[in-house]
DNA sequence: GATCCAATGTTTACAATGTCAACATGCTAA
DNA sequence: TTAGCATGTTGACATTGTAAACATTGGATC
């Protein structure tokens, strides 16, 4: 029995998607599986609802049993890709006390999750209008960045409605999600050798500046 | 005769995008410049082909007279659009002394690019694998970001290879670039009443922060 | 100026896609 | 047991990207 460990939450990737039944027993979640699993290997555009149907074993026309059309459907997997995001977060920092450090290890975390899931990633940001947005959509993405706000709040050590921390919170964030998507783009190559260290650089340089409230080490 | 403010560079949106002859005279820049209206009002994934040539008044396989294909085409907007980032960040610093003020006006340019262009900006970050990328898209691309990153380097008052610069200027970059993009997503708007002032507050923060080795003045 | 040709458009055709409508199947409550 | 509803399937349609074959033209050449 082979076990993913790349699962990690909601989705139980179980069902070898192979239906046998008339009915399949939980679509939803196979369907969601599947999408993902060709995200893996499918840049987010180029991804088709019937094609995600096959993956799962049925029919196009299966898929508006469970999801209203193509976009319901994407906004599925990109709600389970924030899940994960929020979760690789609070793994990764998992057990650190120092706040600064803390805020760190969920930017670096933010940054590997976008690495690792390009297309997921690219898929979570910049395709459904606010207003289009699924509940179950909207909190998950709302919960996965809280690692890092709540993080760079504890570092400043002030009340996480002061507006400065507010700002530090959007500084923090803005410049992970930066980072995250010109790594995608492969816009730092031409900039330096090994973008993975010039990005870790600017992180710790980063956190240096807006955790050093306290008596920073500087390098 | 109509000037229309808004077309900044190499398109010449002259071109009443009718035909009346077989040949079309410019069917290229025609082309493009269809495209770039349709972008006002149309996401970057619902851009059809054949839409722009209809826009163009032109046959969908008249397309590939000038680009291998459709993708070619997309590039060739994102091209034209990285040149009007580029110059918006140009004009607007555009006979500011100051370097650190000259950093904050460009950041500040490309973000407001972002927000009037959005589908166009979308298009430019995030279709095209680096491997893929016409000459001319590459080109666009850096020429775009340099005036941003000219700024931070002279507000550094070091050599631009000093990879204390390096780091700054990807700092600025990724800031810059999140900013956008989240403001993009309508991220902000949980955050905050006014999202354009909150950015407004980070990017003078930031500024404040990144350029303070001269005695700078403080909020 | 007539003629050829390469550049540039057009029409036709095809497979794939998202989605609608009509039909089939089977779990579950009465 | 059976009626009905949830859940599948098949068939159809318009739209899309693109290939192939054909049409039109504006110049270079005689």
């Amino acid at each position: 029995m082979k076990s993913d460990p790349t699962s990690q939450s909601a989705v139980s990737d179980a069902k070898p998607a192979l239906k046998t039944t008339y009915h399949h027993g939980n679509l939803r979640e196979a369907l969601v599986a599947a999408g993902l699993e060709l995200l893996e290997s499918t840049p987010a555009d180029s991804l088709s609802l019937r094609e995600i149907a096959r993956q799962a074993g049925v029919s196009a026309n299966a898929v508006y049993r469970h999801f209203a059309d193509k976009d319901a459907l994407l906004m599925a997997l990109a709600a389970e890709g924030f899940r994960r995001l929020g979760v690789t977060q609070m793994a990764a920092r998992e057990g650190v006390k120092d706040a600064v450090e803390s805020m760190l290890i969920a930017g670096r975390a933010y940054i590997h999750f976008a690495r690792d899931n390009p297309a997921l990633f690219r898929l979570m940001f910049g395709r459904f209008a606010k207003s289009h947005r699924t509940d179950e959509l909207e909190q998950a993405e709302k919960r996965s960045i809280e690692p890092l706000l709540a993080s760079v709040a504890a570092a400043s050590k002030r009340d996480a409605t002061d507006p400065r921390v507010v700002n530090g919170m959007v500084h923090a964030w803005a410049l992970v999600h930066g980072l995250s998507h010109l790594l995608l783009e492969e816009q730092f190559t031409t900039l330096a050798d090994d973008p993975e260290k010039l990005i870790e650089d600017v992180l710790l340089q980063a956190s240096q500046r807006g955790g050093k409230r306290d008596g920073g080490n500087p390098a």
